[in-house]
Order: structure tokens, then sequence, then C-alpha cells
RNA sequence: GCCCUGGUGGCGGAAUGGUAGACGCUGAGGACUUAAAAUCCUUUGUCCGUAAGGACGUGCGGGUUCAAGUCCCGCCCUGGGCACCA
């Protein structure tokens, strides 16, 4: 094979596929094993969704940032992981598979193969083979074994209970996907109905994601997202006994310091309590309500026009403190899924209650005041009040503050018994399941009841492995089904081919068009499971069982990817061990904002219970993560097919090759910065590059013979300086600043003024952002494949130091002038410096100095009178 | 409404409280060329001035400081997230 590339002029398509080529040969980028005495560095990329319009423009931003890093800490002598794989599963390739009837695996195949070569031609060093797929069965064959734990841990269970359904995708939806009563992808409109789902208990996880969030080195705003999202918030319960009635109710409120202040209770229209408490004289108001509820789009019930509606119940409760009766009236303004689904309404210091209380004529009693004043104009003007205050009209209480009369008036309740603090969350359990057919299979067998039972007698039955303490159940046209997990040497249990991905009008899995697949025989004993089982083989063993059709969200996958890497082709378990202990955490983990709460919060709650169930050393799976901006389009806007501003990447690498477009996109603008393309920009960074070129070869691509023994002195302090500068920025992320250091050095180096070594010491720090002529023009110049292998430079602080340097002088502040001094300089040499020059002179004429300020190596500023 | 970003030339952007506008693009002028491409040189915040030089200038209004794009207070606007969460 040839050393480099034999092209006169910069041929950047035949350099690059060349290196491409070889460093894929030579496994250039391969991570040396775990035996390594080098430090490690991972570094991870959210790997991408293969699909069908291939890469974009802003796949390269992150990628590039995470391959620079790479090649840095390579050249640092670490042992680096940089690995990339397929987030395959998801809707899209389900979408296209209704549309063709081709099977998504072969789509999806297609669309990686597609992918891979894209990212190839960028240049990246990665380990590719470590190349993951959730969607191989060895792959997910893992994830369900990590289901099955949560299965067995009692943190998955099964609930009836109102979904997102979307009629158009003919499926469930998260809550993460749908967006002001449309769906996330397509923009469908969504509505609700109850279907049996699959539940992931995150819920019990809330405090521990959000106490480990402050030592994080994440983005802020990130941070203070998922703190959003989990959105604990401390209150009290509180008991109201009804009028005539055995049944209480409870509310949940933040601000029981308003208790007194309470002159209407609300119930959402799902309260469960309600038909038992609605007397027949209003019944009939409350179900057309509650139908009226039920028929609103989520749109039409949260959305801008909240303009409140409710109707009375024709019920009363007990206030605990103030013993008086107040009505009670259901409004959807009160949500059935957050706190106790009933609310106090205190029409004087809360506005949505305000704002019913005057729409209903109920009474609006002011309790507490503005702390710094007394008079009664201020109460009436400023109502509603909200903020917290002193309390009036609250009995034994007033006078206090409302943080003290908060603790105290929850402290009484509690002694009455009709009180508890209490703590709630926005974030609800995560449903796990769709009915889709492009997901990893839920491994679970339904069995009859008496069925399991029967498995529980025996000493040894298969599925000990996963079984949780309480049985996981649902109930069908009066039988009770039961949930038992398949063993790990069942997994992976694999999707078995159908004859057409459309979900049933019902909103059935497509599975379930799998007869073989969904109706089997198991036996209890071995746990075998067939689709058929001969008469005569047919013993006591053989029980009939259905299997779990719904499959895993996309989430799934992505949420332990980051430990597959580290021994993609282990199977004893979902990570080796050792591999693990070596490698760790990403040390930098870098992808879009976009996913700041779903795939990040989802992945943090499995590493998390993994570390607590003993799989993973750290509670944490991402130490360091970073946001890449958005590359918008040339018109500011984000890119779209619609807007007509799309740029593809293929197009950019065919026109200016890979290195210009990897650089210009570092150099576009701070990596966290939302940055708009430019077509003209692109032609300063190819510049750029043609110009390191010629600093090396002639026209005909012969090297020049010119060069410098040495370094001419100012450009070696230039060249030194320059490492000092791209070294802390790359390590800084501030590509931007690094290229233009670059720049800087080589619009001053010539072949006259530059040696060889100095050159070879530029193309180290270029390497990592342009590979590809960084490694043609190191071997031109006689070096040996790769440059990657090459230590880094190191700046030599001999040429850093300078015994004489530039200060400014300024007059009262501002600069006039400037003059050269030696280093240690004193102030009263500076002065005397200063005052002896012409301009500074002109100055003095009128004024005479007040104040001289001197900052060593940098400024006088001198203050006149 | 609440939380988080950001606001600097014609454009992308640069500036540990210390010469605002580095670097790149664009524009203008020039060199090379039969011509073009490529390359190179000069210039490019606004205003006054022939020039030297001066005044103004980092969203708006105040403040702290010898000195503010940077720190503090108030406001306006862009982008992102959440949104009847009691």
């Amino acid at each position: 094979m040839e050393e480099h590339c034999s092209c006169e002029g910069y041929d950047f398509q035949k350099i690059e596929a060349f290196w491409q080529a070889k460093w894929q040969q030579h496994k250039t980028f391969a991570a040396d094993p775990i035996t390594s005495k080098k430090r490690k560095y991972y570094v991870l990329d959210m790997f991408p969704y293969p699909s069908g319009a291939g890469l974009h423009i802003g796949h390269p931003e992150g990628y590039t940032a995470s391959d620079i890093l790479a090649r840095y800490k390579r050249s640092c002598g670490f042992n680096v992981l940089h690995p990339m794989g397929w987030d395959a599963f998801g809707l899209p390739a389900e979408q296209h598979a209704i549309l063709t009837g081709q099977a998504p695996s072969i789509n999806t195949a297609h669309n990686i193969e597609h992918f891979r070569e894209q990212i190839r031609r960028l240049g990246f060093a990665i380990d590719w083979d470590r190349e993951i797929n959730t969607t191989d069965p060895l792959y997910y064959r893992w994830t369900q074994w990590i289901f099955l734990q949560f299965f067995k841990h009692g943190l998955a269970y099964v609930d009836e209970r109102p979904v997102w359904w979307c009629p158009e995708l003919k499926s469930v939806l998260a809550n993460e996907e749908v967006i002001s009563g449309y769906s996330e992808r397509g923009h469908h409109p969504v509505e609700r109905k109850n279907l049996r789902q699959w539940v992931l208990r995150i819920t019990a996880y809330a405090d521990k994601l959000l106490e480990s969030l402050p030592i994080l080195d994440w983005p802020e705003s990130t941070k203070q997202q998922q703190i959003a999202w989990i959105g604990r918030s401390e209150g009290t319960e509180i008991q109201f006994i009804l009028k005539d009635q055995p049944d209480s109710l409870w509310v949940y409120t933040t601000r029981c310091d308003t208790i007194y202040g309470v002159s209407y209770l609300v119930l959402a229209p799902e309260h469960p309590l309600l038909p038992k408490i609605v007397p027949l004289t209003h019944r009939r108001a409350v179900e057309d309500y509650i139908a009226q509820t039920k028929r609103k789009s989520d749109l039409e019930r949260t959305g801008l026009a909240k303009e409140k509606t409710g109707v009375f119940t024709g019920t009363y409760a007990l206030h605990p403190l103030t013993h008086q009766y107040v009505p009670i009236w259901i409004a959807d303004y009160v949500l059935g899924t957050y706190g106790t689904a009933a609310v106090m309404a205190v029409p004087a210091h809360d506005e949505r209650d305000f704002e019913f209380a005057q729409k209903f004529g109920l009474d609006i009693l002011s309790v507490i005041r503005p702390k710094h004043s007394s008079g009664h104009d201020d109460i009436a003007t400023c109502i509603p009040f909200c903020d917290d205050g002193v309390l009036c009209h609250s009995q034994t209480f007033d006078g206090l503050d409302s943080y003290q009369a908060r603790q105290k008036i929850t402290e009484h309740l509690k002694t009455l018994g009709r009180g508890k603090i209490s703590v709630h969350y926005k974030l609800h359990d995560w449903l796990f399941s769709r009915q889709r057919y492009w997901g990893e299979p839920i491994p679970i067998l339904w069995v009859r009841e008496e069925d399991y039972h029967r498995c529980l007698s025996l000493a040894d039955f298969y599925f000990k492995e996963f079984l949780p303490q309480e049985a996981v159940t649902y109930n069908s046209k009066g039988i009770t089904w039961v949930a038992i997990p398949l063993s790990s040497e069942q997994l992976p249990l694999t999707l078995p081919p159908i004859s057409s991905y459309l979900p049933s009008d019902s909103g059935e899995s497509p599975l379930k068009r799998a007869k073989d697949f969904c109706d089997v025989w198991l036996h209890i004993r071995t746990g075998e499971v067939q689709a058929h089982v001969k008469g005569e083989h047919r013993d006591a063993h053989w029980v009939h069982a259905h299997r779990e059709t719904n499959t895993m969200p996309q989430w799934a996958g992505s949420c332990w990817y980051h430990l597959r890497y580290l021994s993609p082709h282990y199977d004893a378990a979902l990570v080796d061990p050792q591999d693990l202990h070596y490698w760790a955490s990403p040390d930098f983990y870098i992808g879009g904002a976009e996913h700041a709460v779903l795939h990040l919060l989802y992945a943090r709650f499995w590493h998390r219970f993994l570390f607590d169930i003993g799989f993973v050393e750290n509670p944490e799976p991402y130490p360091r993560l970073f946001h890449q901006g958005i590359i918008l389009g040339e018109d500011g806007n984000k890119m779209s097919k619609s807007r007509g501003n799309v740029v593809n990447p293929d197009d950019i690498i065919q026109m200016y090759g890979a290195d210009t477009l990897r650089l210009y996109e570092m150099f576009l603008g701070p990596l966290e910065a939302m940055k708009p393309w430019n077509t003209h920009g692109i032609e300063g960074s190819f510049r750029f590059l043609k110009k390191v070129w010629r600093l090396v070869l002639q026209e005909n691509g012969s090297i020049l013979q010119n060069f410098s023994e040495k370094d001419d002195e100012a450009l070696a302090v230039l060249l030194h300086e320059s490492i000092r500068k791209v070294t802390e920025d790359i390590e800084n992320l501030r590509f931007n600043t690094a290229i233009s250091q670059m720049m800087i050095f080589v619009n001053e180096a010539t072949p006259a003024r530059i040696s060889q070594h100095s050159v070879k010491q530029l193309l180290s720090l270029l390497a990592p952002f342009a590979p590809h002529m960084a490694e043609e023009l190191w071997c031109r110049l006689g070096e040996s494949f790769s440059i990657v292998q090459a230590p880094w430079p190191q700046a030599d602080p001999q040429y850093l130091y300078r015994d004489r340097i530039k200060i400014v002088i300024m007059i009262d502040g501002k600069a006039r002038d400037e003059m050269e001094v030696a280093l240690d300089c004193s102030q009263e040499e500076a002065l005397a410096l200063a005052t002896s020059r012409k301009k500074i002179h002109s100055f003095l004429r009128e004024k005479s100095i007040q104040r001289v300020i001197w900052v060593a190596q940098k400024l006088i500023n001198l203050v006149l009178k």
C-alpha cells in the first residue's frame, strides 16, 4: 500500500478516500485492551436513529466535536474509546413497513448501511468493531433482561389506564410524545382511551433522580428542566368530612396557611368518589359535566382559552378549623392525575380560584396580607394576593408569617387527625408499552391464575429467576391472568415475522397476528414454550399461555447502550464487569438538548436501578454532558424541507471535502450556540486548508525545498502561543477560537520563516480538526503513519516568556497611547516614561495628575484634575 | 404566567473588570492573467476632518468603579422548556 496519496494539488476526494480506507484497514481507532497501562478516556455521542433521510447537517456538528476530543486525547496518550451505533427501533421504520409491506428489519438494515457510510466519509476516529444496534436480538436480549429485573423488583406492572391514543398512527403515545393535543411525530390529533399497559415505576426513583442532579457536570438549563419535570412539591393533605355522609375528602395544598380563606372545595371530574357523594338532585348536572369534559380534547381543556367551567355537586364539607360548611364543586381546572384530585379553593389567594369564584359568585375571604402593610386598602386592591405574607382573620394564627403558619397549622391539623405532610410529583410512572411491531418484545407470558399457583407449588419451577414478590395480574372476561417472566436462557425473545404491520382498529399490537407466537403451550417445570404440543406428549405440566404482545418504546434501547459499547460481544451479561471497571462512565457525552428530559431522564433511571441492584459501579450514567447547538438554515430558520433551506452534508463533502465541512462547522461559533449556516462562509475554511497545503507542497505536489533551518524568532513565539491556545481551547471545547488561532499562525507562516519541524507541530494541532489533510501532509513530510500516534505538541515556556512588554497609557480611563517597557518595570519608571511622551504630554498641559492607576504588565492610567 | 438562554459592525462571531470588533465572510480598490478560476496586496463600525487626530459606539434606563460588552438594580426584545401541578 502507498504511504500517502499521490495527487499533485489538494484533491480532497482522493485524499479523504485514501485515508479512510487506511484507517479502516489498520483499525487505527480501535481502543486498546483494558490491560493497557494508559489512562482511559471514553467519548460518547448520542447515537443516531438511522432515518431514511440520511445524515443531516446537525449530525456532523456533535460528532466532529467528540471526534476532536477523541483524537486529541489519543495524542495526549489516553486509551480512547469512541464508539458508534444505531438506535434503530421506532415508528418511522414501522410506518415504512405499513406502506410497503416490507419487514422493518430490511429497511432498517439498509438505512444503517447508508448512515455508516456517511459517517465513515466524515473521517471520524471510531472503533467500528464495537458498533451496536438496538434492534439486533443479541443487543435487545439484554434490554429484555433489564426489563425482567424491573419486573422482578416490582417496578414493572400493568395497569388499565387512560392513555393517549392517536387514531391516525393507531398507536398509544407517552405523555412526552404528545404536544398540546397532537402527536409529536406527524402532528395528528390524540384522544384518551383506556388500555391495559405496562408501566415502569419511575416515581419510586423521583427523589434519587433529583438528589444526584447537583453533582452532575451538565448544562444548568437541562438540570432545571429535569427538576421541573420531576416537579417535587411539599405540602399538606387535609381531610374534609362530608355533610350527612360517611365519606370524607382529602385535598392537597402547598398553602395550608390560607386555610381560613377556604370558601369551597373543587374535585376533578375524574375524582373516584364522585358517583358516591353526589345527591340525586344534582346527579344529572354532574354527569353531564363529566361527559362534557371527556369529550374535550386536551387542547380545549388546558389550552390558552382557559375560561373556567364547573358545576355544584349539591354536597357540602365541614371545614376542619372553622367548622362551617363549604360547598363542593367539580371543575376541570383540577386535574385528575395530580395530588388527591381535589383542592381547597382560596379565591383571595389563588388566581384560578379567584377567577372561578368570581364567575360563580362564591365567597372571597382574605386571610393573608402583604408583609409590610396593615391597611385594609392594600388588601382590597391586590386581591388575589398569591405571595407569602402575614395571616389575618385566622383565629389563633393571626400575625404569623406564611412560612411559620404552614408548619403550625399542619401540626395543629395533625393533632386533630385531620392532616398530614405530603409530597407529590408531577412526574408520573412511565408508560412503557406500545401497540407496535418494531420494538423489543416484552418477555412475559400470561397464564391463568390456577396454573400460576400450580407453578408455585412446584419445587423447581423455571421462572424463579425473575419472580416478583407480588404477582402482576389483569382481568379479562372474568378470567384472571398472571404474568410470568421468561428465564434469561430464553432470551432474546425475538420478533416473529408477520403478514401485516398495521395495528388492529382496537389498537392492539400487530404481533397479535402472529398466532404461533401469541398462543402457546408452556411447560411449567422447564419453561419450554411451543406453539403446538401433540396430544401424546401433553402431560399435566403443559398449560396454555399467551404472550404479551406489546413492545417496548423507542427509549428502551438507549437507556443502557453506554454500557454495551464496553463489551459489545460479551454474552454472559449485559456488560463484562472487568470492562465496566476499566472504562467506567463516559468522560464526555454529547448530544442535542431536545433529549433533556426524555432520554436523559430514562437513562438515568435505568442506570440508577442497575446500580441499586449491583450491576454497575456508578449511580449516574453520564457525569459530564454537553449539548451542541442547532445549525439553522441560511435564512436563520430551522432547516426544513418545506422551507427549502436544508443543507445536505453529502453535497458539502462533494464540493469541499469532509475536512472543510468539519472545520467550518466548528468555526461557525461556540459549540453550544444556535448558529445559521452560511454558504459563503465555508469558503474561508476551505481557503485556510488550501493555505496549509501550500505551506508544505509546491504546485506539482513535491515538498517545498526552501524550508528554513530554524524558525524565525517571532514565528517561533507565535507557534508556541498557538500550541498553548489551541490546547487550552480544545480542553474547554472552544473550537472556534482554536481554529482562528491556527489561522493567525498560518497567515504569518511562510516557508522561508518556518522549519519543517514547526510545520509538523502545526499539523499535529490541525489533525483533530482536519484529520485527512493532516495525515496526508504528515506522511509526505516523511513521518510514519499515523499522526494520531504522534504525541501532542507541548508549548515551550522559553518562547512564551518575554522580557519587554507592550503596555497601554490611558488618560482618564481612555486609551491614548502605548509603549514598550521592561517586564519588571515599576510604576515610577512607567510614569516617567509615559509623561515624557509627546502625545501624553499634550494632555498634561492644562491639567495635573491627580491619581495614577498602575496595573503591572498591562496599563498605566493617569487620572487628571 | 413561570423556569432557562441570549442581545456586540453589512453577516458569523472574538474579548481573566483593563486598547471593543481577533479570526472568517461580504463589499470596495489594486496586482498577476489574453480572459476566467485560483492566489496575493490595500481597505472595510458610525460621524467630523485633506491629514494628524477627535467625538460617538456592545438592546434601553439607572448605578458601582480610575476603568463596564463584562459587576449590581429596573425594563424591552429573541430563542428554548414548562404551563390550571393546587
